[in-house]
RNA sequence: CGGGGCGUGGCGCAGCCUGGUAGCGCAUCUGCUUUGGGAGCAGAGGGUCGCGUGUUCGAAUCACGCCGCCCCGACCA
């Protein structure tokens, strides 16, 4: 993309309204627009990172054996009175009637409509375990939104559900979610920790949230230092076997959000030595809540004995706009954002430091060319600003590498490489920097 | 929902207390000079001050009401 044909508003000064670091990068890097309290516009170089997170999360969810649909936004309030839960959810939800004096709902969540799928169709245990899941917006009326896109009240969020036909299915489906969500996040470049949590309004009795540790985060958590360490299980993982192991060895040791928090317990299950207690930022949360939805739905299957018996659910969140900020968080420092490769919106920044210099623009273009036909995902800066603002731009943005070409490199046959996390510069060819990036 | 704060060119702010019809920096546009870490000079455009009502000869400024946004707390992917 050349950046002179893109857009991207960039910001020198931090918008009044942003607080937290992250929401002041997305907003100085052009990333989001506010729009109201807790709404927000995707622009160009957000919505990559969107799209990026989204597709880790995609591929992570398809390798564990969950399958994709898309359920609606909205939803007819029938589904909610049938489980209780339209009294019950409170004014969190948003409400709204059509022309006809429907009434219908903007989904805050779809455990009632997932349902309605699964009882329509399946009828045996012999579908079963069967995962289903969506990337859907989701809306929320927050009392108080804030943080950015880290409390939305329109947010974007991948929603898995489980049916099993007995507990101990649903245990491994629960296992499969637990370690799809290690590989996820860990793909995106975060540390993230399981921890005991409440259920919430969405019920069950077995929860877990996945917690990036962050000064900025709105969760008091406790744990046991080694899990910072824990291997990421491979790619190759087996969904189908016993993921029990994998799962007890990190369950096996204390983790706690400060809602289920037990300070004596902790204390007597982790050496002083090992204690840490950290800010952190809920990323992810998996639930098994049986038949909660499945009885009052009549969500039922016939088990191998012929006699039918509600389903055995779960449902499993990530919270896909929240996780451009937790990454930001994580991952910045004085200069702008630092992207993990992985999410970064592009993979490599080339810097034109003398647009309409015919040596330098030549050498670009070449460059632009050779590293896009690598496969590299490469934001030109074909602009006519000044050297050191478009230093400050790339270095705001982020992108985990920067070419950088100048009439001073060239007369030596050099252009310069620069690593955005390290700060690391090299000096190389042209040719010696496609070669670098091509695989 | 309790408490606090803010709303003035695109952005960041001053002016408000002590009413007299709007100012600064950045950005934008033009020209010249610059060009390896957010350039310099000269010039130009752009706002009737969130909305409404009231007080007053006169309201960005005072009063009342409304709307929006932010922060702290309680609640949540």
């Amino acid at each position: 993309m050349r950046l002179s044909r893109y857009f991207l508003p960039l910001l020198k000064e931090t918008p009044a309204e942003a607080q937290i670091v992250s929401h002041r990068l997305m907003l100085r890097a052009g990333l989001v627009r506010q729009e109201a309290a807790g709404i927000y516009a995707w622009l160009p170089l957000g919505l990559r990172v969107l799209k990026k997170i989204e597709r880790i999360v995609r591929e992570e969810m398809n390798r564990a054996g969950a399958v994709e649909i898309l359920m609606p936004t909205l939803q007819p309030s029938e589904l909610w009175k049938e489980t209780g839960r339209y009294d019950a959810y409170g004014p969190e939800m948003l409400r709204l009637k059509d022309r006809h004096e429907r009434e219908l709902l903007y989904g805050p969540t779809n455990e009632d409509m997932v349902t309605e799928i699964f009882r329509a169709y399946v009828r045996s245990y012999k579908s079963l375990p069967l995962n289903l899941y969506h990337i859907q917006w989701k809306f929320r009326d927050e009392v108080r939104p804030r943080f950015g896109v880290m409390r939305g009240r329109e947010f974007l969020m991948k929603d898995a559900y489980s049916f099993d036909l007995d507990t101990a299915g649903a245990r491994r489906s629960y296992n499969r979610m637990y370690v799809a969500y290690l590989r996820t996040f860990s793909r995106m470049g975060l540390v993230t920790i399981p921890m005991r949590a409440e259920t919430g309004p969405i019920g069950g009795d077995l929860s877990h949230e996945f917690i990036v540790l962050a000064d900025t985060g709105e969760s008091q958590v406790y744990c046991h230092k080694d899990l910072l360490e824990m291997p990421v299980p491979p790619a190759d993982v087996d969904f189908d076997g016993d993921l029990e192991p994998i799962v007890r060895q990190r369950t096996n040791l204390y983790a706690a959000t400060s809602d289920v928090h037990d300070a004596a317990r902790f204390e007597a299950e982790v050496p002083a030595d090992k204690r840490m207690s950290a800010r952190g930022i809920e990323v992810g949360q998996i639930f098994y809540f049986g038949t909660k939805y499945s009885k009052p739905m009549k969500a039922v299957v016939a088990g191998p004995d012929g006699k039918k018996v509600p389903v055995e659910s779960g449902s499993y969140g990530v919270g896909v706009s929240r996780l451009v900020g937790a990454i930001i968080e994580a991952s910045h420092d004085e200069a702008g954002i630092v992207w993990p490769e992985p999410v970064a919106p592009f993979d490599i920044g080339l810097v034109n430091l003398k647009t309409g210099d015919a040596k330098t623009d030549a050498a670009c273009e070449g460059l632009y060319a050779k590293l896009q036909a690598a496969g590299k995902d490469v934001l030109y800066d074909d602009t006519a600003e000044r050297p050191g603002a478009k230093f400050a731009g790339m270095d705001l943005i982020g992108l985990p590498w920067q070419v950088v070409v100048g009439p001073r490199g060239l007369e030596k046959g050099l252009v310069e490489v620069k690593n955005r996390k390290t700060g690391a510069k090299e000096e190389l060819s042209a040719e010696a920097v496609v070669n670098r990036f091509a695989r």
